[in-house]
DNA sequence: ATAATATGAAAAAAATTTTGATAATTGAAA
DNA sequence: TTTCAATTATCAAAATTTTTTTCATATTAT
C-alpha cells in the first residue's frame, strides 16, 4: 500500500479527498500547519506528498524546496493562483500541481501518474542510448528512426546482454505467445538492428538457436 | 551559456573533454579534489554537475548523496566499475552516469539530453490530461489514442485556450506551411477530438474563420 | 555438402490521413 | 421570421503512408 503524506498549510484538505484516497487504497498521513515539525529525512517514507498551500507565503517556497531536495514525488495543491517560483521549483524532480477547484478523479490521476512513471529507464550500450521513459534510441547523439518491433527486440537483447535468447523466447515476447511467423521475421529484425544501430559484431548469432547481444568489452 | 561544474574526486579530467566541452559553448568550472569546500546550495547555480568518481570511496556515497538531493542534474564518471549504490542515489533525480574509457560526443549527448529534458511538460483540460513529454492523453485515467495529427492539433488548442485559431493558422502549424488540403481535413480532425475527448461542447467552430477551445468553467 | 542465416526487394498488412457524398446547421438577406 | 446559400458535421470509402512479413537468392557456418 502507497503512502501519501499530506502537509497543510492553513486551511485543511478536504475530508472528501482523504477519503477518496483511501478508497483507492491510499494510505493517508496529514501534518497539520505545523512545518516546524517536519523531519525531512522522515519524508523519504512516504511514496508521494501532497503540499496544499492555500494562502501564498515566502516560507512555503523555502518548505517546497526543502521537499522537493528530498526526491520525493510532490504534487502542490495551489489556490487559484499559479506561482512561477514553485513551477520552478517543481521542476527539479518528478513533481506536479494542481488547482483548486480540481476533482478529485483528477488528482488521483497526477498521484498515479507520478507514481507509475519511472522516469529514468535508461540503457546504454556502446554509442547507444535508450531512453525507454520515451522509447527514442540515440546513436552518437541523433536519434535513431526504428519502427516498434525494432525497438521492443532491442530492448529485449539489451535488457539480456550475454544472455542468448532462443528464437520462441524472442517470438514470444515480441510478437506474443500464440504467433505463428515463417522463418525469417525474427532474422529480418535482428538484421535491421544491425544495420541501423552498427552492430554487426555485437548481435550474435547462435545456429539453430537464437541470438544475443554481447557484453561491451 | 551553460554552466558545468566538473568535481574531481581524485585524477583530474582530460584537458581534452574540458575543451570539447568549452568548444560545445559551456561555462566550464572545476573543483579539485576538495570535497570539502564545497558550499551544497551554491551549486544551484550551475546547470549541470559531472562528478568524477577516479576511485570509489565511501565518503563519495555521502558527496554524491547531497549534490543529487540539491536537484541538479548530475552525471557521475565511473572508472570502470559500476556501483549499484550509486545507481540508486542517481535515481532520484533526472541524473546519469557514465564508465570509462568514454567517448566525447557520448558525453555530450548525455549532458544535452538531461539539460534539454523538460520532463514536466503537462496540460490538463477538464478531465483530459496531456503528458507531452511522452505524448500521452489522458480522459479520465485512461490512455486515449489519438494519431499524431489529431495530437498535434489538440496540443495546438491547448496551448491557446480562448485563443481563436484561423484554418490558415492551423494548417501551417500542423500540416506545414506550403500544404493545400481539401477543406474537410482540418475539420474531419475536428470531429476526432471533440468525439474522442468528449469535447462537443469545448470545441468552438467560428464559421469562415476557424476553431478555438474555450476556457473552461 | 547441407542446412541455416543474411540480404534486399517485393508483397502484404496495418495504420493513418484525406477526400467525397450527404446531412445538418448557420447566418445573412428578404 | 423565414428562406436560401454557404459552411460545417458526419461517416464511409479511398488514398496514402508506414510497418511488417515473406520470398528468392546469396552467403556463411557446421
Amino acid at each position: 500500500m502507497k503512502k501519501i503524506l499530506i502537509i497543510e498549510s492553513k486551511k485543511n484538505i478536504s475530508k472528501q479527498i482523504v477519503d477518496f484516497l483511501q478508497e483507492n487504497n491510499y494510505e493517508i498521513h496529514i501534518i497539520y500547519n505545523e512545518f516546524e515539525k517536519i523531519n525531512y529525512t522522515e519524508l523519504n517514507s512516504y511514496d508521494i506528498i501532497l503540499l496544499n498551500l492555500e494562502v501564498f507565503q515566502e516560507k512555503d517556497i523555502e518548505i517546497l524546496n526543502k521537499i522537493v531536495k528530498e526526491g520525493i514525488p510532490v504534487i502542490v495543491i495551489l489556490d487559484k493562483v499559479i506561482d512561477d517560483n514553485i513551477i520552478k521549483i517543481l521542476k527539479n524532480g518528478n513533481n506536479d500541481y494542481i488547482v483548486k477547484p480540481f476533482k478529485k478523479t483528477d488528482l488521483l490521476t497526477r498521484i498515479n501518474l507520478r507514481l507509475k512513471q519511472d522516469f529514468y529507464e535508461m540503457y546504454q550500450y556502446k554509442n547507444i542510448i535508450i531512453d525507454a521513459t520515451k522509447k527514442i534510441v540515440y546513436k552518437d547523439n541523433k536519434k535513431v528512426g526504428l519502427r516498434l518491433k525494432e525497438y521492443q527486440l532491442f530492448l529485449l537483447l539489451i535488457k539480456n546482454v550475454d544472455n542468448i535468447l532462443s528464437k520462441r523466447e524472442i517470438l514470444s515476447k515480441v510478437w506474443g505467445i500464440n504467433v505463428e511467423l515463417k522463418t525469417r521475421t525474427i532474422d529480418y529484425h535482428i538484421q535491421q538492428l544491425r544495420k541501423k544501430l552498427d552492430l554487426k559484431n555485437d548481435i550474435i548469432t547462435i545456429s539453430k538457436i537464437g541470438y544475443y547481444l554481447r557484453k561491451e568489452k
